[in-house]
DNA sequence: CGTTACGTTGACGTAAACGTCAAGACCCCT
DNA sequence: AGGGGTCTTGACGTTTACGTCAACGTAACG
């Protein structure tokens, strides 16, 4: 078994992991993001930190604020809280499922488009190439 | 038949057509993604711009960057450019591609991570309810 | 035990993507 | 001809998401 108490990355070693700077990760913190654990006054980072950033790098691919991140990822944590935030979180969760999945539906049409745009883009280029002989 | 000389709209319209204000549209013009035509000094937007307009927003949704969408949108419109440049157009669609589709991958992950969270948050809600009766 | 590397907290700077006036032009109406 | 509505071009303000110092603490290494 892992050591769950050694377990834990420096920020320079979260940066290299995730390819983040010192100031972002010191950046999500501040924004509730990310609550790394202390030894004196130096951050050390936790699985559940990894688990996290994953899931922060991977909202801010898809045009999330940090807002809605921070947000979303109550959802990942919502242990402790009452019936009523559960409840909230769990609305919340399912909007935003349902705009991930239009996301993903709209995506696919664009994907859909530009192919159809690269098969006239090689035949403009094959014109070109003929025309050159 | 349309009316393709008439067939354009005022800012305004614009603006109620795609939820977006003036401001935007003159700064996509600043920057390049769209060139509505001008009757005097007022811009009047053809369909051309309304399918730029279209595929600008869904570019945003996506997390691209203006800047990324001004190179996508030069795919559209390659007609009429060199052969070199229509190379390069067409390898930067290519690149671009690629990206959504590792991204419309990702987001399928992130979807399935949801909705197992969905399943896990229903059957807390559930359990807090037996233990309030 | 000094110094070199890594860490910390402010504080200020910056790029992107607009928002928000200000001052003026143009058009329509009565 | 005056008023109202819509448009224009600046110019400056704002928010988000960090970058970039400065000044300092601490830990590790030879």
């Amino acid at each position: 078994m892992s050591d769950t108490l050694t377990d834990t990355l420096t920020i320079r070693q979260m940066c290299a992991a995730f390819d983040v700077t010192p100031r972002t990760l010191r950046f999500y913190e501040q924004k509730e993001l990310l609550g790394p654990i202390r030894q004196g006054a130096h951050r050390l980072y936790t699985k559940r930190d990894r688990a996290r950033l994953t899931l922060i790098l991977r909202g801010k691919r898809f045009g999330f604020s940090l807002e809605d991140i921070r947000q979303l990822l109550g959802m990942y944590d919502s242990v402790g809280s009452n019936q009523d935030q559960l409840m909230r979180t769990y609305e919340l969760t399912q909007d935003r499922l349902k705009q991930m999945e239009a996301q993903r539906a709209e995506l696919s049409v664009a994907i859909e488009d530009l192919k159809v745009q690269l098969v006239q883009g090689a035949a403009m280029i094959a014109a070109f190439q003929r025309a050159a002989e």
